[in-house]
RNA sequence: UGACCGAUGGUGUAACGGUAGCACAGAAGUUUUUGGUGCUUUUAGUUGAGGUUCGAAUCCUUGUCGGUCAACCA
């Protein structure tokens, strides 16, 4: 297969550019990269950066993509974590070429153990955890040699059988590599390659009681699959060493790797731990939490895929540490949602407008989606009685506002210019009902009426009306980098990140929204309909507001 | 007092020894039956110091700053 074309226009990133001079080159006559998540969380933001590096540029030059799961520590993994990443991978647009597990090699990792041991390159180590981190030196001292790196190599080949036939307890040996103790690189110092777990595996069950590290699981893995470019991030670069040395006293294909620095946005964390802790310690509903920057979380707020994936490509990829601003993910997600999503009313904090010169219901109908003329037209009831916002109801008199107020000529969105006449109130001096009358030569589309307003509110008809609960969201953190302030990060967790609206009043074409429909509700912002509403309580969360346009003075 | 990685407007990202560009954010204007959208304009940058070169963001030296590394995690 010929190197692929790329769009002159577009810039590559430093990967890309690897990737094609390798083509270039003939180095390869097609490339397999690899998404290797270990299934111990849900994934998040950074996660799907790293899904589109792999499988973009995999699709870009006309190679292909495995899922492989990084499943080599039985105590932390479990099927809910693979299911979910299935789901996220596929719902962000992704097809895997196939699915593997690291679990899958158990048995020919273990075959290369013993090769590396007949090699003399590995031996089985009795000390103990402490002790190897005492003997394992410092990243300024180097350390010293282990009592029992000079074992034989047959004695290594027993105990090894050993370890795997259960014979020992946990921590009481390991395999290691026998590297070098006075390496600058601290994970080259006789790095630990398979230690004792008595732990059932989600897939291998109760088989293996030694499991491999990473650092011989991952290399290896790569390799069986003969995955041509293996794409991790930055905290992987000391382990690069590793990497190609287990290949290289293995003897087999040499799978490369390159790393890139992970995305971080700002106001939030991007970890799995931190995220577990917020999901453990209950500062969140869950891992798709609307507040969450999980995918899950991402999804059921109302981002969309799309979205996502232009995020990641607008952001970028680099070496450097980076946080990028949150406004560039709420723009990807504006983007698209203002194009697709279907234009809606909604009152949240209601005042009833009563149009007193108005008898019998007028039905009116209302584009869908100014963006997208296709979408068509709905009906929508414009009755006597209606609700507006509140705040949409001024009492003095300011100038550029465009809101109601006694005297003034406003139009409903969709529906009619209307004069407010008065305004009623109750003994508190709370205003109860606002009258208004309308200008019946003003009806949308087909105003005769030649009169100019100044401003457009949204309503619904309060008989027509459904109730239904929204969610706002806000920040999850009150700081920017809760990663970089003194003490834990929990402390800067926002305590109003969420404000519940009980009782908002929607039009009626809103009772049957599912969750295949974004919604834009006028002059308020994007909607997604929550997974757990019911028939009888209709919830929605807000995606993300309007550019307010509101802030000039 | 180590090794490794990095440093371009507020943020993110281009430039491959030859005009520092793009996007987000910000500002101004315009359009508008959403204070949305669209359109126009605009503010703002090469980590410091030396060197190589006709010419340096780019190459070299050195300083500074940031990140990573001492889990039987990945």
């Amino acid at each position: 297969m010929e190197p692929s074309h790329i769009e002159e226009n577009k810039s590559l990133n430093f990967i890309e550019e690897i990737i094609d001079n390798d083509l270039k080159e003939g180095k390869y006559d097609s490339i397999l990269t690899r998404f290797p998540p270990e299934p111990n969380g849900y994934l998040h933001l950074g996660h799907a950066s790293s899904i589109c590096l792999n499988f973009g540029v995999a699709k870009k030059f006309g190679g292909k993509t495995n899922l492989r799961f990084d499943d080599t520590n039985p105590v932390t993994e479990d099927t809910e974590y693979v299911e979910s990443i299935q789901e996220d991978v596929q719902w962000l647009g992704f097809e895997w070429a196939n699915i593997f597990y690291a679990s899958d090699y158990f048995d020919q990792l273990y075959d290369f153990a013993v090769q590396l041991i007949k090699q003399g390159d590995a031996y089985v180590c009795d000390l103990t955890s402490d002790e190897i981190a005492a003997q394992k030196g410092t990243p300024t001292e180097v350390g010293t040699n282990s009592p029992y790196r000079n074992r034989t190599v047959e004695e290594n080949l027993q105990l090894f059988a050993d370890m795997k036939a259960g014979k020992y307890k946990e921590g009481e040996k390991t395999l290691r590599a026998k590297i070098d103790m006075t390496s600058t690189n601290m994970l080259m110092r006789d790095p630990l390659l398979y230690r004792i777990k008595f732990a059932h595996h989600h897939r291998t069950g109760d088989k293996w009681c030694i499991y491999p590290m990473y650092d011989f699981a991952h290399g290896q893995s790569d390799s069986i699959e003969k995955i041509t470019h293996s794409i991790c991030t930055m905290e992987f670069v000391p382990h690069r060493e590793v990497y190609d040395w287990c290949i290289d006293k293995l003897g087999i294909y040499p799978s490369k790797q390159y790393e890139f620095a992970r995305v971080n946005v700002n106001y939030t964390v991007m970890s799995k731990r931190k995220l577990k802790q917020l999901v453990e310690e209950q500062h969140v509903a869950g891992w798709d939490d609307p507040r969450m920057p999980t995918i899950s979380g991402m999804r059921r707020r109302g981002y969309t895929a799309s979205a996502i994936r232009e995020f990641c490509d607008r952001a970028g990829i680099a070496k450097r540490e980076k946080i990028n601003d949150i406004s560039l993910l709420e723009f990807c997600v504006r983007e698209d949602l203002n194009k697709i999503s279907l234009r809606r009313m909604a009152v949240f904090n209601p005042v009833k407008v009563i149009i007193t010169n108005l008898e019998n219901e007028i039905v009116l109908d209302i584009e869908n989606n100014p963006e997208d003329e296709t979408t068509g037209y709905r009906q929508v009831a414009f009755t006597k009685e209606i609700y507006i916002e509140r705040e949409d109801f001024v009492e003095e008199p300011q100038k550029k506002v465009f809101k109601m107020e006694v005297g003034k000529t406003i139009r409903l969105k969709g529906a009619f210019i209307v004069t407010c006449d008065s305004v009623v109130k109750d003994v508190d001096s709370n205003i109860r009902e606002i009258h208004c009358s309308y200008h019946p030569d003003s009806k949308s589309g087909q105003d005769t009426s030649g009169i100019k307003v100044q401003g457009t509110l949204h309503w619904v008809s309060v008989q027509y009306a459904v109730p239904v609960e929204v969610r706002e969201y806000n920040r999850l953190f009150k700081v920017e980098n809760p990663n970089a302030e003194e003490g834990d990060f929990k402390e800067y967790i926002n305590e109003h990140s969420l404000d519940i609206i009980p009782t908002a009043y929607a039009e009626p074409e809103l009772a049957n929204a599912t969750l295949n429909d974004h919604f834009q509700f006028l002059r308020k912002g994007y909607f997604y309909l929550d997974k757990d509403s019911t028939k009888d309580k209709i919830i929605f969360n807000k995606t993300v507001g309007l550019k307010d346009g509101f802030t000039k003075k």
